[in-house]
DNA sequence: CCAAAAGTGTTATATGTACACCCATGT
DNA sequence: ACATGGGTGTACATATAACACTTTTGG
């Protein structure tokens, strides 16, 4: 049976004691970053490597235990280990799968839930320390990972969030979410394209979007020829929203 | 990093111990049904009565713990369970959503992984106890329950359970899993409406779906003036996905 | 003055939406 | 013969999709 595992320390405190086996309880962020200076492939997921058995040397999805202890919650949890394992503080937030299959940590039962991650990528602070064998944090683009082997069952995972990714961001405004406070429509429209894979038509998707009006201008920026910048305005979205407006790209 | 121990203490009754706390791993299923029957408010979802405390007295959604002695799936758990507390056999299942809200169960902290469950209720056999205390299953008008106070965090659940049905119901076939194999158009455009919360227009209705060429003509009915019936084809159906195929109501 | 990237309208086609009457049956 | 509920087509409005050139700047 997969739940039976050999105590290594001899002393240590275990004070909790239940009448069945029990999972453990885990929570995983698949963060996406957008970088448009890969101009190849700017969308951008961030993964550990992992210095240690099992899947030593593999790259994985970063995550942890929640802290039933003190009452952690599941976004919380999310928030810390995301936070200490890659130095990364987010914008977006949202549940994405269950994933529990009985063998999918050889470990043990498992219970990870999974979360959905959106950063401004240029937040980042994370360890990229170079050849150390410890755990180690990269951003790696996602048409790579997702031909990649890695840790556990995290190409499903990444699978799944990259479709989620993908549908989500057609139907509700979560790209902003990637981009600086204050972006110009080609770099929207760069964004859409890398999440959706697929060129879009420059005059229809300006077009689409200005007319949703929930873009407010913010200027123009300085160097070079000058760009029309503006930003998310959140608040002219909710007032929309109460009209019975669909945000749709 | 050791994640569970597991030892006997004594001869009679097995203990599991931890070094820390865990969390308990239950599922719980949003069962809906249809009932054509009930022209006011057909759509219905399954409760249980519940005959203990905590919550003695309110109904609740099915389901209980997750058997992780015998490594059983969590799709396994609801299955189990929906069968075991309300008799029932079902057609589709899909995982909702994960509550975890540390203090959703007075007990102690309980991860509730929820589950969707479509089935066509001609097929229930469900415990309908009269005035007995004890556990007891019943439909409840969908339109009603979100107007009942619920055990737990139920009334979230079923919340957040309605939506997912009405819009997932608009861009993926599965609707047809709360009728019968063999339907008529407008059993289909009533059961559309109920879930949707609002009138179709008849030709439109009937003319879409049609010419989705995802519906077999199987004949006419017998009793009374013939109406067309149909059924479902799921073949035609994934041929047409391949071509690029979009269902949508 | 040339290269690079931002910005800008029009037209054809497809899709969505509104709408009212006839027909077959059981009573 | 009448009440009930199933079945059917058309016209108009809106949305989508295809398409190429001009402008502004820095080098």
């Amino acid at each position: 049976m997969p739940i039976t595992h050999k105590s290594k320390q001899g002393n240590s405190n275990r004070r909790y004691t239940y009448d069945w086996p029990m999972a453990a309880l885990t929570v995983d962020g698949i963060i996406f970053g957008f970088d448009p200076a890969d101009s190849k492939s700017p969308l951008k997921v961030l993964l550990i490597h992992r210095g240690e058995e099992p899947f030593k040397g593999l790259w994985a999805i970063p995550g942890g235990h929640v802290d039933i202890e003190n009452s952690e919650t599941l976004e919380d949890a999310v928030k810390r280990e995301v936070l200490e394992e890659a130095g990364v503080k987010f914008e977006y937030l949202e549940q994405l799968y269950t994933f529990a299959d009985p063998h999918r940590d050889p470990r043990g039962r498992v219970v990870s839930v999974s979360y959905f991650v959106l950063v401004v990528k240029d937040n980042y602070g994370i360890n990229e320390k170079g050849g150390d064998d410890a755990d180690m944090a990269a951003w790696m683009s996602v048409s790579k990972v997702t031909r990649m082997n890695l840790a556990f069952d995290h190409n499903k995972i990444i699978g799944m969030a990259v479709k989620r990714l993908q549908s989500k961001v057609r139907y509700a405004p979560i790209g902003f979410n990637l981009l600086p406070p204050t972006f110009s429509l080609v770099q929207l429209q760069d964004l859409y394209e890398a999440i959706l894979q697929r060129k879009l038509d420059k005059r229809n998707f300006r077009r689409r979007i200005l007319s949703m009006g929930i873009l407010s201008e913010v200027g123009k920026s300085k160097k070079g020829r000058p760009v029309n910048l503006y930003r998310f305005d959140k608040k002219a979205y909710e007032r929309s929203l109460e009209f019975g407006f669909n945000f749709e790209v």
